[in-house]
DNA sequence: GTTTGTTCGTAATGTTTACTAACAAACGTG
DNA sequence: CACGTTTGTTAGTAAACATTACGAACAAAC
């Protein structure tokens, strides 16, 4: 881990904030009076907080708010945190010296007073690198700017490599990207198939061969920059979490095996044995189903994996018609058996957003519709009136993205 | 909202932190010479911190590690906590000056150096009211201490009172607790059927006849103490968190209806529209089943629900041994619907831990049984190894204890 | 009994942080 | 041109925690 010998300071955890809606559920008494501590309903402080993580945070928070609604002075940016004008400066200063903000020159048009001097996150500053090994044949990996414009793209064929060779081949990957890179790169960014730690090491990932892999770790030596690895699904929903910031998002992501990645509360979410998403092998329905190549019968992923889905289409023959509609019956079906799966989490964790990733020929049409009724008959109509299934507006790069996304919110606090 | 009006300076979210294993995820990068800001892979900051919350937190930090294991001195508290002696010394001195901690004099055995003067919380000094709406036949109140141990009862008769009665009956209830009190109180919590959002407005609970009650505003109104109202199953799981500190958890809560409490990150799952664990509508399995109140044939109430079992067992007749068999079958039955609904939701979120609350006679044995072998069944193997269900350890009084839990949590930042 | 080393709690001081107050600069308006 | 407005900066203040230092109290060793 040579990257973490260039860490500074002690290593803490950062303070992270509930939404407004619950930062209004506050009361303070003064009983007997005693002013007593007043906080939301965010459980058990688990570390001290220092003013040096405070600063940190306003820092991000400074950050983000000139990442959303750039091309802002820093007087319109005091106003939307918070904080004066004073400190406000005081962080634009921190973040112009270290590159991450620019100042544009004096605002545009007539208004009174002093001109306001425009400034914003300088996105040609730093450069990102995504990974992608999510693929079967193909490992994906892209160059982005800080606004997560793909810049560069690097793809190399897997060709069966598993184990260390595939480790290599990432490593080629990244090299390669390096070597495209026209800017300081910010950190990299990989979302990995199958169930990765949060220190980035692959707990397992059985197609590629890997178990106990300390990926992270590979490459942050290698390196020496900030390096993110997590699950495939749970990286791509970060990128829909950019482009639709809810508090509770759920992305299903369909290729040639089935994985979720969840964000609740604003929070991706992790599992207790860092396998959250992993649904694919869960069983749909009481009327058995497809053999899965786990052994099971009915497994989500034997329903409805991309090879699955071809394979099933292919075999069709006949009248163009008779085909059509067979076709779209095999989709509906699919599309029943995800909503079937889906209908317990959606009810418990009330969800409103769900987002569908995959091949858009195979999911865009019965599929999508089918999943979105079966979702509706099968939960309580009152509670789900407004859920929302949409598929991914990032088509096949929605893993590069949550990627770059990824590297974003851990080095800067920004996405 | 008379509580509101006493608040002193601005009302902010408070910062939480993540685990410990998140918290070692990070990574600084003195790129370019530039010391870039790293945090955890929390989202978007969305308010900024001042000194004095971090203040807040660290109080509510001290405050928490001798909560959980009392009877300890300053110094093993800046240990624990890793602050100072001084800092420590000076957030205790606030908070015995508030009442909330006592010096119990020098600590008992021989050691070398100054002996020590162990402090405590002192959980004689506020006390809490809980209250639990979610019986159908009979309201149910309690006076805690801050540790929670159950000083007072007063339980009243529903006898079918709905709206404004049911409100007043609430209200009664209150007064009587509060009449019974020794003394200040802290908050009342309260766990009411329906979906209640996060300023306590009880949205829908139908069997109560509420619809947008503003059962907090009221009884804060009323009594000027601070008041958290939230749904029963989603404080029941409060309790349980209590008394297991898990990241995640899950309560399924069954009685008259069906609902489930959810805890993911360590934080609470509110939902998008405040129904989070409103699971009791939900649909089990392909293949039919009882018909619900709801219009719906096979929702998880219908199958479950403590009515739906124990008509059925009543209607068990004959030879023992086969009335036994039968029972069994009944509740294995019920347990693997049970299995079914949950198996999406322990994959999708990766669960380690489900607590069942209920009646123990119907819950604790095959039906258990069952509920765990369909999990097992129904999900992957290797990643649920270490899924545990357990019976709630509070018997009847889940809610009324998480319901003190919540005024704790939300008073004073403890649990 | 004395010395030594340890531990506890407190004082005093310094650093960091963000706030308030005040102000100069730059601009439109009457 | 005087005046009000807005911006960004400077100066000073308050809050919070760290560091350093110190007296008090005790155990253990001599």
């Amino acid at each position: 881990m040579t990257a973490t010998e260039t860490q500074r300071g002690p290593v803490t955890a950062e303070p992270t904030h509930t939404t407004s809606v619950a930062a209004s559920d506050l009361l303070t008494v003064p009983f007997a009076g005693a002013p007593i501590f007043t906080r939301s309903r965010a459980l058990r402080p688990t570390s001290k907080v220092l003013p040096e993580h405070a600063r940190s945070h306003n820092r991000a928070l400074v950050l983000q708010t000139l990442y959303t609604a750039g091309g802002q002075s820093r007087a319109d940016v005091a106003r939307e945190t918070g904080l004066t004008r004073v400190t406000v400066s005081d962080l634009v200063a921190e973040l112009i010296a270290e590159g991450l903000v620019v100042e544009l020159g004096p605002r545009e048009g007539v208004r009174p007073g002093k001109p306001a001097t425009i400034i914003d996150v300088d996105r040609a500053a730093f450069q990102i690198l995504g990974l992608d090994l999510s693929g079967h044949e193909v490992f994906h990996g892209v160059v982005t700017a800080l606004d997560g414009t793909i810049l560069e793209r690097v793809s190399l064929e897997r060709a069966g490599a598993t184990g260390e060779q595939a480790v290599e081949l990432v490593e080629s990957i990244v090299e390669r990207l390096l070597g495209r890179a026209t800017a300081p790169v910010l950190g990299i960014g990989v979302g990995s198939p199958g169930v990765v730690d949060p220190l980035g090491v692959v707990r397992s990932a059985p197609n590629l061969g890997w178990f106990d892999l300390p990926l992270q770790a590979r490459l942050a030596a290698r390196t020496e920059l900030p390096v993110h690895v997590a699950n495939d699904a749970n990286v791509a929903v970060l990128a829909e979490h950019g482009a639709t910031p809810l508090d509770d998002l759920l992305l299903i992501k369909i290729g040639h095996g089935v994985g979720a990645g969840l964000i609740v509360g604003g929070r991706p979410v992790i599992g207790g044995g860092f396998a959250a998403g992993e649904i694919g092998h869960v069983v749909v329905g009481t009327d058995g189903g497809p053999r899965c190549a786990c052994g099971k019968d009915g497994c989500l992923e034997a329903w409805l994996a991309v090879p699955r889905l071809t394979e099933q289409l292919d075999s069709l023959a006949g009248e163009p018609a008779a085909v059509q509609a067979a076709r779209d019956e095999i989709l509906r079906e699919a599309g029943r058996r995800l909503g079937i799966v889906l209908a317990p989490v959606v009810g418990a964790l009330n969800l409103t957003e769900v987002v569908l990733s995959g091949p858009a020929e195979l999911l865009d049409g019965p599929f999508h519709d089918a999943t979105v009724d079966t979702l509706r008959q099968r939960t309580m109509a009152v509670l789900n009136r407004d859920l929302r299934l949409r598929m991914s507006e990032q088509a096949e790069d929605v893993v590069l993205r949550g990627a770059a996304v990824m590297v974003l919110s851990g080095q800067l606090g920004v996405s």
